[in-house]
DNA sequence: GTGAAAGCGCTAACAA
DNA sequence: TTGTTAGCGCTTTCAC
């Protein structure tokens, strides 16, 4: 299958019309200082001519790099690929890394057996490091990554006791400072839209909530509380569940601008004035929800911020060898709009 | 950076540990025929013990072949990127490759820069072969590709002279029969809200809706086409645009299922009730729009054929080492649901 | 059925 | 500044 055109020309054949050695080509390829200005442009014709591509798999076996990293996104989090939040990270990652010359491969694991096709491909040396989206609590990819030494950071842990290298936000504050907002206008009876509670940063998420309750000398309920899967959906299910159960919700800390955009629907739906009657907040900020529902508040995460974060750690961890994991959280910020 | 581990063990190593020759490793490990059982096992077991992974850019550069074929998106396909139609082809693209053993990896394409990157990636060697989604009409990465000999499928065509190897729906004869459709149940004025019409496709739609029109023995209007990027968003805003040209407006196809669901909402928003009203088609079939917009009709696009088609196409050329362009055309469906 | 040997095309260290 | 050389770790004949 797919062998390569026998008459692609060899950085040897380059060589030899340029009139130089090897090194000296492989010099020029590489933008490596020490070469003569006119040899330089000798072998730059040399290789225009014979129209050259230089063989990575020779590049990567010679010099033990693969000059490209992998953006894996597991089965779980599928869902959200179709989410602006996703496309978001990816466009930032990609710009983080667009200066370092690597290629940014996005790989997706939805079976057992892909994940292993996975874990070879990566401890095969095809790629540099690994960038990992919202694992869940029970994934082992990031262990078995670590244990190939692969340089590997996660966006967002598995929980508290996390270690292989990440970037996370402050979830527990961010939803906290978002809770004790509503309360401070004199909301009463707030509710919370969860994430999956089998990721770490909606539990954070629901224990921000909770203390900002705790705080005001307010008693959290659980029926105050219902889970979504951050789809525009679930969070129209969620609330139409909270309304129906408290007639008297008067604001609501929603897991994702998405779902609150799903729950500003359901409200609108039931006859709810928003935010008159009741207040929405939601987590992440990401200019394509926010042009969907302008007026939404949001505990912003620094989209940008965290895929800088993400790519400085890696290129770290590549640089000395993966002999130490490194761990950022981010902060976030609450940005009240019209609609609180 | 990133230097692998230099204690990782290699194949010799494990020749050496199971006492029979480099050849029977390589045999053994590519799961070749002609090796005895016993010894099989013994060189599994060395493997096993030492945890031997092998080199992939060694087999690369032995073998001539990457084991990886890339799907490439480039910048205007972006928005399209966070639609559930991307995500499904790419979900289908991946089902049709899983039992290939090759690597599926996703790769943007947004600047000039990141162009050329993986151009060199692509005719580097690391990929056996590339799937393109909905190229723009004036895109010469497809004829790049082409000159360097890679096996190249295209998901629709750039024009109708398309030479590179593609799978495609049959667009006109869906639109047509769509308008056919609403004109059979009485609707008079039907307009239509297009994609991008620097996509061949979206111009091919509008084609089949205005033959529709003709073979009617109606005579299409400018004022009743308006232009999409297939977003929900921008198909509220073509709708709203083409009830405020022509109050009387019935019918309507639209470019997708995602902008038939804004134009849903612009109806709505204006007062008109559907179906009664106006009766509204949209493009493409896919689980996760059907979801949100279960009575919506559709010309449903088969994506399951799709992901198929393309990954059968690319092998095929890679297997003869692309010697020949192959064209498909899949046919639609109409598929009515009570909202029309 | 198995081993030995000849590359695959490049980088990097060392000479010159 | 440049050429030469020794691998990088694997696949694949070709003998045995």
């Amino acid at each position: 299958m797919g062998r390569r055109r026998p008459g692609t020309p060899t950085l040897e054949e380059v060589a030899a019309r340029a009139g130089v050695g090897r090194g000296t080509v492989s010099r020029v390829i590489n933008n490596a200082a020490g070469v003569k200005e006119s040899t330089r442009r000798a072998v730059r014709r040399a290789i225009e001519e014979l129209e050259y591509v230089p063989n990575l798999a020779a590049r990567s076996l010679a010099g033990r790099r693969a000059d490209a990293v992998a953006l894996v996104v597991t089965e779980p989090d599928w869902r959200s690929f179709a989410e602006p939040f996703f496309s978001e990270i990816v466009r930032s990652l990609g710009d983080a890394l667009s200066d370092t010359g690597m290629q940014l491969l996005l790989t997706l694991v939805r079976s057992d057996a892909e994940r292993q096709r996975f874990l070879e491909y990566a401890r095969g040396g095809r790629v540099d490091g690994v960038l990992l989206l919202s694992v869940r609590a029970g994934d082992r990819l990031p262990d078995m990554l670590a244990e190939a030494r692969l340089p590997t950071v996660l966006l967002g842990r598995r929980s508290g006791e996390e270690y292989v290298s990440y970037v996370d936000a402050d979830n527990i504050g961010g939803a906290r400072s978002a809770v004790s907002q509503l309360l401070r206008q004199g909301r009463r009876v707030v509710a919370t839209i969860t994430g999956p509670l089998d990721m770490y940063a909606a539990q954070c998420r629901l224990r921000g909530y909770q203390e900002a309750l705790t705080l005001a000398g307010l008693e959290g309920e659980q029926t105050l509380v219902a889970e979504s899967d951050f789809t525009a959906e679930s969070g129209r299910r969620a609330m139409a569940e909270l309304i129906e159960r408290h007639p008297d919700i008067d604001g609501v800390l929603a897991a994702s601008d998405t779902t609150a955009a799903g729950a500003l629907e359901a409200l609108r739906a039931a006859g709810r004035r928003v935010p008159e009657d009741v207040a929405v907040i939601g987590f992440d900020d990401f200019p394509l929800a926010q042009r969907t529902t302008p007026r939404l508040s949001t505990v912003r995460q620094p989209i940008e911020e965290i895929g800088r974060a993400m790519v400085r750690l890696l290129l770290e961890e590549m640089e000395e060898g993966a002999v130490a994991w490194r761990h950022v959280i981010l902060r976030t910020e609450l940005v009240l709009r019209e609609s609180t």
